[in-house]
RNA sequence: CGGGGAUUGGCGCAGUUGGCUAGCGCGCGCGCUUUGGGAGCGCGAGGUCGCCGGUUCGAGUCCGGCAUCCCCGACCA
């Protein structure tokens, strides 16, 4: 392809909104542009890359007998009611309603419309398992779009569904999650394969795939033993405080303080670890308080929280709430004699983290403002509905914190999908009707390139890896010496013949404007003709990544990139 | 959803206490010169200053509302 002819321009000057560098670099050497917040448009040399990687996708799917369709983008809403998937939250679902008043989801996932497709037919246990897939738009109302392609509100989504036996299902997964390491190392990404939660889409397990970057949004843990958990499942094994102290006699005291754990700190002139952090919530889904329970120096995960609360829209109680309502007063909420009924006659649910059995005679608030309890102690003074790991992991003891960008995920979905929506039914060797046992499995495809430009690149540019680089060779002539051009021509056309896939830049710019395309663009190699070159006897030849250049012949490049 | 910042040619920005025909750099077009790390000179095109309303003799500038975009947070009581 010739680079006069390209749609979309590099830009000498960078914008002044990119903090992530794929995002300006993508921007700046016109391989995308923005539409509105969190829409891109993907521009040709966008489009390459993004095809590239579709196709290592596709193949490696292929691969593990996964078969490709397409489905609807339109996803009719009673499919979604029939899994109650309109009320939870977790994306925010996107509708469309057409000329006849019939509403419709934007697909932001498809279980639901894999299996009503699958539901269609009457299948055999002698066709199991299978595994479906496409590759389609997916439409998320996210509350912040952000980072370019790193999180975004319309993005094309490689999207598996496998049906089978639950004793099938165990291969399958593997299968995938192989899938799913080669096709990230394929397109250059070191990935970690990190535990996670399920979240909105259902299921007991499924893991991450994880790249490590400091763009990404991902946090998550590794143990010693290699062992990666994101941190909403991340477990906390708190150590052991003061337990062998003797217990106090509790004691309510004068406490002239603010309401943040540092002014009880400061007031009292004790440990963080030893006052009690009590963060209530409300849940619109269950309409119940949630009382979260905490040793100090830890955080609560609400995700942990969500799933022991059985809580799944938690926000945090207003003041008003804290005071009218539940007779506490905010900075000094105490479970200990919390109550369990709301005024307005509201459930309400104490949740302590295990932390708390490794302190004694612990502080806080009193419920009351300005009065603060000494001594509490679990059991004796307060006594949970529910007690179990709520704590937000840290790094310590052998586990490292690291943050990435998780470009792709596998889930098990159980009977999760196919216990909700009848008629999802096989009919086993004995003639009986038998329902699926699912997986599912997603790659964006966007958010992978992003990655892949975030840990390929240097202060120049793009530095595209050999297996997704929209073409391999920058040909550039320089000057417009006729004969030159011609030499220039020709050997565009004895590349082309090879099959190697060359971005020529005959444009009529100096050599300095071509050489910084060169490098914002990131092709992996970088080939000129000039007076200079011929003379040496042939064609300049740079890869991307050194600094190097050599002097070859026609003849003798065209071997050297022949297999690229 | 809360807080902060922004919105002026394609991009990056300037525009003072309200004042004349809204500027600059890059980019774009034409011409000449130039050609190994984003060239020089000349000519030129391109803007209802995000939108709506208000104040005023006069609004890019002041006031009100809305929209869009960016950043931080969305829980530590």
């Amino acid at each position: 392809m010739r680079y006069s002819k390209v749609f979309g321009k590099t830009s000498k000057t960078e914008g002044s909104d990119y903090k992530i560098d794929s995002h300006r670099l993508l921007t700046q050497a016109g391989f995308i542009r923005e539409s509105t917040a969190g829409r891109y448009y993907l521009l040709p040399l966008g489009q390459k890359v993004h095809e590239k990687i579709t196709d290592i996708v596709r193949r490696h799917m292929d691969k593990y007998g996964a078969q490709e369709v397409s489905m609807p983008v339109l996803h009719p809403i009673e499919l979604w009611q029939e899994t109650n998937r309109t009320s939870t939250t977790g994306f925010e679902l996107m509708k469309i309603t057409d000329r006849r008043e019939a509403e419709f989801a934007l697909g932001g996932t498809a279980e639901e419309m894999a299996v009503d497709l699958v539901r269609k037919f009457n299948i055999s246990y002698k066709n199991l398992p299978f595994n479906i897939y496409q590759f389609s738009m997916k439409f998320r109302d996210e509350l912040r779009a952000r980072g370019g392609l790193l999180r975004v509100r319309e993005f094309i989504m490689k999207d598996a569904y496998s049906f089978s036996t639950k004793e099938q299902f165990e291969k399958i997964y593997e299968d995938m999650s192989r899938a799913y390491s080669d096709i990230f190392s394929e397109v250059g990404l070191e990935t970690e394969k990190v535990r996670a939660d399920n979240g909105y889409i259902g299921g007991e397990y499924c893991h991450e795939f994880i790249c490590q970057s400091e763009a990404g949004e991902s946090r998550y843990f590794v143990s010693k033993s290699g062992e990666a958990a994101h941190e909403d499942v991340a477990e906390v094994h708190a150590e052991l405080k003061n337990t062998d102290d003797k217990e106090e006699d509790i004691k309510e005291v004068k406490a002239e303080r603010g309401k943040t754990m540092e002014d009880g700190v400061k007031l009292h002139d004790l440990p963080l670890w030893l006052q009690i952090k009590d963060v209530l919530y409300f849940d619109e889904s269950t309409k119940k308080y949630v009382l979260a329970v905490i040793r100090g120096d830890y955080d609560v995960n609400e995700t942990k929280l969500m799933h022991l609360a059985e809580a799944w829209d938690l926000r945090a109680a207003t003041d008003k709430e804290i005071k009218d309502d539940l007779n506490s007063e905010p900075g000094f909420i105490s479970p200990v004699d919390f109550p369990r009924k709301s005024k307005s006659g509201k459930k309400v649910v104490v949740i302590a983290d295990k932390s708390l059995r490794t302190i004694k005679n612990a502080y806080g608030g009193a419920n009351k403002k300005h009065r603060d309890l000494m001594n509490i102690n679990i059991d004796r003074d307060y006594k949970p509905d529910i007690e179990g790991d709520i704590a937000l992991a840290v790094a310590g003891e052998g586990t490292v914190e690291k943050r990435g960008i998780e470009v792709g995920n596998i889930f098990q979905l159980g009977y999760h999908y196919t216990d909700l929506m009848k008629g999802a039914e096989y009919t086993d060797e004995n003639g009986k009707k038998q329902k699926y046992y699912m997986g599912c499995y997603g790659i964006g495809i966007g958010r992978t390139m992003a990655a892949v430009v975030e840990k390929y690149h240097d202060d120049k540019g793009i530095i595209w890896p050999e297996n997704i680089a929209p073409f391999k060779v920058y040909l550039a002539v320089l000057g417009t010496d006729k004969e030159v051009c011609e030499q220039a021509e020709k050997f565009y056309g004895e590349l082309q013949k090879t099959g190697v896939e060359v971005l020529f830049d005959d444009r009529d710019v100096r050599p300095g404007e071509k050489f910084a395309d060169a490098d914002l663009i990131g092709l992996p190699y970088r080939v000129v003709i000039s007076e200079k070159s011929l003379k040496s006897g042939g064609v300049e030849f740079k890869k991307r990544t050194s600094k190097e250049t050599e002097i070859l012949s026609q003849e003798g490049l065209i071997a050297r990139l022949k297999n690229k």
